[in-house]
DNA sequence: GGCTCGAATGTAAACGTTTTCATGGAAATA
DNA sequence: TATTTCCATGAAAACGTTTACATTCGAGCC
């Protein structure tokens, strides 16, 4: 049985800046380079008792791996890049949670990259990543599939988030906003309301696109709707309230195609006079955290975007893992929130209110 | 003058999952590797047309350099480290937004990791990060000086946001919790406001203490205050505001630590049928969104996170590019946000109310 | 016209790991 | 005891860059 005996050679004083590699750890231990390698790394073919002297001088020594030496020669980075668009608020956090939740839990480094505002600003900062991460989570309303075959490695594993792009050559993980918009809709048909006004998002956006899209189809023939262009900002959804406070003959509800516009559209309604769920009932999407503070309480879609997050870094490690399987597109599924800015089922608006069925 | 030729050898359909690295740019266009590398970094001594030859190319070829190639022979990764706690909204987002602003300007990568609730979970974090940054930027509950000197390599620069270490051996950049909850109560004291209820933070948060010190030591002779526990969540808010209302001789002003205790604060109020500012006033610290969109909208402190995490980031890259001056303190002003949850001087409460000198 | 000089390029040595392959020695088998 | 087997370890070759040093070649100088 070999026996370690300590070295003087142990002047930590040596770290006025230098630093420590594999080859010091492997001298003060007294063996080679290959077997410090093996013994942190876990390998089978290295004896407890090496592996704990070895283990030991490293602690002591503070040794800490270079990254990019090893990634140099792995060929992986533990890392994964997430590409976001300029976000504010809640969503970006909820959403930066969920993907670092995930990693974490996978022992991957979460490189981010947010608040790029165009289709260039988008693709420096592709290039900038691009062997830099295993792979790629993508959200951005600037990038399309022509854009991702020009500016992206085709060997890099990527999921897109909340994208429009329906190439198939790509995977996606999309909030199902059609299905909630859908929800929503027959949940205030359900509750009786017949006569509609929906505030839309902006018209280049894909989830607005989806939401109002969700809506439309879901129109039962017995009731009316009409729109109102917003463009998800607070301050539109105000002027659409407005409108709606003007009309001498009033929508029972408004559908606010997001929760920032249903709040300025809630302000511009009491500003006027209305009581709301009283005179006009009012439900958003997104349940921002200020849905449920309001006066009244907005009933609202929920989106799980932590879940959205979480979702699409394990869509993307499974897809590290094996490229075999061909790109999937998923959604999340999102849920109806109810509160007090729309009646509940118990006062009826109309004589006969079919309830709809689920 | 030396011309080049278009070798045939411009096999494009080689991509089938093989990296292109510089010895293929290099042979490609006829040149030695140092070449291409000098002119892909725009050294100096490299021909305009042989420039742009290689870079023609390299574009063609779609040669992205390996980045943990260049790191290793570089000594330097580009990239900064944000270690962050367990983070919810608004405050998470824009101090990410402000880092990532700040390090997109200066060409920088940000490797963030957020989400560790406790000092182990922080270890780990700080170890998977050493050595792929150049710099760290670290805002933790959970870590002190002691901590930091046990698991952060001295080498590596380092700034900490909001944080109690007061080591020297420290740089830190750390919102004025002190000068906002003196500039607020200097606000209500101007006011007229001379009984003061303060529901003070969690006893082992150094936020909590500082904006309790400012209130504290900004209270005049002629004023009186008394404190009640709370813990900066809502729940905690809403207690002490049932407290408040049960007492019959209430404070005339109530000052919270946070917004979030502010706004539980206010349900209980305003259950307990209390009118706000009327009966009596009420202000927060942080300006969250929510603060200006409750009934009456919530006086309070604000906080300019994002310049929080922009300013963190420029000095680390301060410190990233000259070691050499010594770890500096700096603190980042907040700013009274007075709104209708507080009256406004119009109408005084005391006969004669001398307004305190700024 | 031989010499030096400098600019443009090439050669090769790092950088710190992991990993293949070789090697030694102990245990197991004959 | 001689041979085989296997297991722990060591030596050295990658990995893709950058960069110090060497080389070439043309121009300018005397």
């Amino acid at each position: 049985m070999k026996t370690f005996t300590f070295e003087p050679t142990c002047r930590t004083g040596k770290g006025n800046g230098t630093v420590v590699t594999i080859k010091d750890v492997a001298r003060e231990a007294g063996v080679s380079v290959a077997t410090v390698s093996r013994a942190l790394n876990g390998a089978a073919s290295v004896t407890a008792q090496t592996r704990r002297h070895v283990a030991g001088v490293a602690a002591r020594l503070r040794y800490v791996p270079h990254g990019a030496a090893r990634s140099l020669v792995t060929r992986r980075t533990n890392t994964v890049g997430a590409l976001l668009p300029d976000l504010f608020g809640e969503f970006f956090s909820e959403l930066i949670r969920g993907i670092d939740l995930a990693a974490r839990a996978r022992g991957l480094q979460l490189l981010v990259s947010s608040s790029h505002g165009d289709a260039a600003e988008a693709a420096a900062a592709l290039r900038a990543m691009q062997g830099r991460v295993d792979g790629l989570l993508i959200m951005s309303p600037h990038v399309d599939a022509r854009f991702l075959k020009e500016h992206l490695a085709s060997a890099l594993p990527t999921v897109l988030m909340n994208s429009s792009v329906a190439d198939k050559d790509y995977a996606s993980l999309n909030v199902d906003n059609y299905g909630g918009a859908q929800a929503m809709t027959r949940h205030l048909l359900a509750q009786g309301y017949r006569d509609f006004a929906f505030i839309t998002g902006p018209s280049d956006n894909f989830d607005a696109a989806e939401r109002l899209k969700g809506f439309r189809e879901s129109i039962v023939a017995s009731a009316r709707a009409f729109l109102l262009q917003g463009d998800f900002s607070e301050e539109s959804g105000y002027r659409a309230g407005r409108q709606l406070a003007a009309m001498q003959q009033r929508p029972q509800a408004v559908f606010a195609a997001n929760d920032m516009m249903a709040i300025g559209c809630l302000f511009a309604l009491t500003e006027a006079g209305l009581r709301v769920p009283g005179d006009i009932a009012l439900a958003g999407f997104d349940d921002i955290p200020i849905a449920r503070y309001i006066n009244p309480p907005l009933t609202t879609v929920r989106v799980r975007i932590a879940d959205l997050g979480h979702g699409a870094l394990e869509h993307l490690v499974a897809r590290m893992e094996t490229m075999d399987p061909p790109p999937q597109r998923h959604t999340l599924a999102c849920e109806v929130v109810p509160r007090a800015s729309t009646d509940d089922a118990s006062d009826a608006r109309l004589p006969a209110s079919t309830p709809h069925r689920p």
